[in-house]
RNA sequence: GCGAGAGUGGCGGAACUGGCAGACGCGCUGGACUUAGGAUCCAGUGGGCAACCCAUGGGGGUUCAACUCCCCCCUCUCGCACCA
């Protein structure tokens, strides 16, 4: 190891010189506490910044991406402090979840203690790392104290009928007997069992957060502080659409088919209908036929049966494949198209979706793809009603659908229109017969967030036999998850199991036999408002306190992985939305700038265990301590990108901060007492050394820009320029010199805040360097006497020369047509163009 | 397939509105100090042996000047993907 040995110091008394990363860090993590640095308080006369980490879920131990991700923020919660700003950065814990719950089916350990556990584990890691948190805002979702609130929150959307409760498709673990989010569903299979995933209808609770799809989507343009990529995986996973609803009835039978079409101009082209196998009509449009789906297995039915069977198999990601064969099932059923009379039979067909639109889709195979390969398959007509306008398209011999423009044809009155104008007077004209109507659609689905799980937040509902589904009354929260419950892993979930929980009192009608919802809430809750209450932890008469919210909101700086992109910041965005209806505060949306960090990567793969390529934090800070762990997490790759994990490049930075601390041990003992960061004097420097000031200078602003703009790489390599400028000084032992270290140390501190504190104090300061304000530039210290102007000649560099900054094109040519060089290269030759770039270049254009 | 982003030394990466390509770090080479050096310090380090030329995925173009702007192509990453 680097420190194995001394570093040329010869003698064991001179030890405590060296940098001992693990004294000073606990040294200084200690002080910081005790004074309560970052502990803030609303301020109105103090310009607010308010700086928030995505929260970690306790799953152990932290990762390198939380040590890259909270490294990040420090820098910028550290360095606005600096700056003045009154900075709230918070830190809590994600503590609901599944990996919690496995624990103890597994291990026999309580949710509740094995997440307490890792948290106090988790959290001693965070402040080893000396990040600037105001601990005293902690909080921890799977309190009651929190999740009282996401049942408040939950009520109030009740009232507002934006929780309802509804029947529902749903992938089902039957081997978990749980119910499984898409993402929990791989290939097929369940993530934790590898049983095949079923489709199961079941009665869930949602939030109606297609009720705010139109807001959610206008307000996207608002967030100019966003990376351009996640606003557009949210404007696509809203999914708006314009275009029509229209009904088709149904022959022989007044139920009536309601499609949704972004293409009602093609509407004179339905050859047939398609409905989703999961329809609830699909039942009447067998019966309509007269072989109700429930009558013996035989023929016909037994056919749409297998079929359902088959589709009802099929995960939603395999449905959505667009490589999927098209595949369908004849009802026996027909309907009428509404514009034409004529008799179209119905299909059920698998690649038509019942959370889209209507679950009923017009087919057009002349004019959409996959209409046209299910009629090429089922040997159902074709129909033009559009012709584009360089050839004529034939019925019998076109090869795929006609989708681009045209003039429609075969369309009764609408024949001769331009397609984009039949659209609207197709539409009109629905409207007027009371047959259809502007319609738009999204591919947003309301949140469904039961889960069949012990350990999250209970649903505050009760059903009562006489007065059905009654909300818990708001005094009477929270609804305490109990703690005395079994883990078996087996059967529904634990609280499902446990009458002391389930059985209850009506708080309509005062019945006895009423029971609680045993379902909990996904844990997306928790993080959809978590920001709020960090505004004012501890109050307990609101979810939050309104002013201090009112103060700190919204979140100037979000920092987090790109993963959350859609679910999190689209969750977040929708309560923050209904919580401003609620009247708590007045902003639209929670996070003023996004930052999306990249992922921490080793031998070209994410670490993973699987992969056996983890680095654990704890191994990194035992061997070189957190401020080595926080610079090279931050000078290897910029923050929006991926980072390449380096050993070597860990040791680089290791190896700077002993030659930071190296160079200050050495200007120390000039003897300086103590330094007073904004008493540089610039004119006295000037005129010493006009040099070292202008470095000072010209790196404390690239690295003030730097950090401002999240260039923390190039922040860091400046410093290092910096640092090697002033080894290679020759008098270190003046005061000035003492100044510049003291200049660099300052730098240094939102980067490696313990060695810069540590080196601080030895330089004689009194005041912590936390407290200290962040060194201004001076704009004159900067201007060069003088420039190297490079001298070209028809763009190719042949000289390079010191002259006089400033100078005029006519000094700058006398100065560059005296050098040999130049004389050389314009032998023989016309001068026919000169450019001049002040104090850069002078291009000499000739033959 | 559609959309977005990216392609720069042996490697990670610099280069703000077109103006010295390769900052800084890693690695490598040589040297110094050393019993020793995997510590530290100094020097060097895109390629072609030098003057000079060639180099920012490839090919065109605009310009006095292009990593940067325009057109075509290739590769990679991410997102979306039967959404009616």
């Amino acid at each position: 190891m680097a420190y194995g040995k001394s570093h040329g110091i010869k003698g064991g008394n001179l030890m405590s010189d060296r940098y001992e990363p693990h004294i000073i860090e606990k040294k200084w993590q200690t002080i910081w506490e005790e004074k309560r640095v970052f502990e803030v308080k609303k301020d109105i006369n103090k310009k607010k910044y308010y700086l928030l980490e995505m929260f970690p879920y306790p799953s152990g131990k932290i990762h390198m991406g939380h040590v890259r991700n909270y490294s990040i923020g420090d820098v910028t919660a550290r360095f606005l402090k600096m700056k003045g700003l009154n900075v709230l950065h918070p830190m809590g814990w994600d503590a609901f979840g599944m990996p919690a719950e496995n624990a103890a089916i597994q291990h026999g350990t309580h949710p509740a203690k094995w997440t307490r556990e890792n948290i106090s584990y988790m959290k001693t890691q965070l402040k080893q790392m000396g990040l600037s948190y105001d601990w005293t805002r902690e909080i921890a979702t799977c309190t009651p104290d929190y999740y009282k609130w996401n049942q408040w929150f939950f009520l109030k959307m009740y009232e507002k009928r934006l929780a309802y409760k509804k029947e529902s498709y749903v992938n089902w673990c039957p081997k978990c007997e749980t119910v499984l989010a898409n993402e929990q569903v791989i290939e097929g299979l369940c993530w934790r069992c590898d049983s095949t995933v079923e489709k199961r209808n079941l009665n869930q609770w949602f939030l109606k957060i297609t009720a705010y799809a139109e807001e959610l989507l206008t307000d996207l343009d608002k967030l100019n502080g966003w990376p351009e990529r996640v606003v557009t995986m949210q404007r696509n996973w809203i999914g708006r659409s314009i275009g029509a609803e229209v009904d088709f009835p149904v022959e022989g039978s007044n139920e009536r088919l309601k499609i949704f079409t972004t293409r009602p101009d093609t509407l004179f082209g339905t050859t047939f209908m398609s409905i989703a196998p999961e329809n609830p009509m699909v039942e009447k449009l067998i019966e309509v036929r007269g072989l109700p789906l429930n009558a013996s297995i035989r023929g016909k039915e037994s056919e749409i049966r297998r079929f359902f069977e088959k589709i009802k198999k099929q995960d939603r990601s395999a449905r959505t494949e667009a490589l999927l064969e098209k595949e369908g099932v004849f009802t026996g059923s027909y309907c009428i198209n509404p514009l034409t009379n004529t008799k179209i039979p119905i299909y059920i067909a698998n690649f038509v979706l019942m959370e889209y639109g209507t679950g009923v889709v017009m087919a057009v195979p002349a004019h959409d793809q996959r209409d046209f390969e299910f009629a090429k398959k089922y040997n159902l007509p074709v129909k033009i009603v559009i012709q584009p306008p360089d050839i004529k398209l034939n019925e019998d011999t076109i090869t795929e659908a006609y989708v681009d423009e045209g003039v429609l044809v075969n369309s009764g009155q609408f024949s001769g229109i331009n397609n984009r104008d039949a659209m609207d007077a197709i539409v009109k004209h629905l409207e007027e017969k009371g047959i259809g109507k502007k319609s738009i659609s999204y591919k947003l689905k309301d949140w469904g967030i039961s889960r069949q799980r012990y350990w999250g937040c209970p649903i505050p509902i009760i059903y009562c036999d006489s007065c059905g589904i009654v909300p818990v009354p708001y005094e009477k929260l929270p609804v305490i998850l109990p703690e005395d419950v079994k883990f078996t892993g087996a059967g529904s979930s634990p609280l499902a199991q446990s009458p002391e929980f389930i059985q209850t009192r009506c708080p309509r009608c005062g019945s006895n036999s009423a029971k609680r919802e045993t379902d909990t809430m996904d844990t997306f809750v928790d993080s959809s408002w978590y920001f709020l209450k960090y505004t004012s932890p501890a109050g307990d008469t609101l979810p939050f306190d309104k002013d201090e919210a009112g103060y700190w909101m919204p979140v100037d700086q979000y920092i987090g992985g790109i993963e959350h992109a859609v679910l999190h910041l689209l969750y977040s965005r929708f309560f923050t939305k209904v919580i401003r209806d609620t009247g708590l505060t007045s902003i639209d949306e929670p996070f003023t700038n996004l930052l999306t960090q990249g992922m921490v990567i080793k031998d070209g793969a994410k670490m993973s265990k699987s992969k056996g390529n983890v680095v654990d934090p704890d191994d990194l800070i035992n061997k070189y301590g957190a401020d080595t762990a926080r610079l090279f997490s931050l000078f290897a790759a910029p923050p929006e990108k991926d980072l390449e994990w380096s050993d070597e490049g860990v040791e680089g930075s290791y190896r700077f901060l002993n030659r930071v601390w190296r160079l200050a041990e050495e200007s120390k003992s000039s003897g300086v007492e103590e330094l007073k960061s904004k008493d540089i004097t610039p004119s006295l420097l000037n005129s010493q050394t006009p040099q070292l000031n202008q470095e000072m200078n010209r790196t404390i602003k690239k690295v003030t820009e730097d950090i401002e703009r999240f260039h923390f790489n190039t922040a860091i390599a400046a410093l290092m320029e910096y640092l090697n400028f002033l080894y290679r000084y020759e008098d270190k032992k003046s005061e000035l010199f003492t100044e510049a270290v003291g200049t660099l140390v300052i730098l240094l501190s939102p980067f490696a805040p313990h060695i810069s504190e540590e080196l601080w104090q030895k330089m004689g300061n009194k005041e912590l360097l936390a407290n200290t304000l962040w060194p201004s530039y001076n704009e004159d210290a900067l201007i060069k006497n003088e420039v190297i102007l490079v001298i070209q000649i028809n763009g190719k560099i042949r000289n390079r020369l010191n002259i006089p900054a400033g100078s005029s094109q006519k000094q700058a040519e006398d100065i560059a047509f005296k050098g040999e060089k130049i004389k050389e290269w314009l032998k023989d030759k016309k001068i026919k163009k000169v450019v001049y770039v002040p104090d850069k270049i002078l291009n000499l254009v000739v033959e």
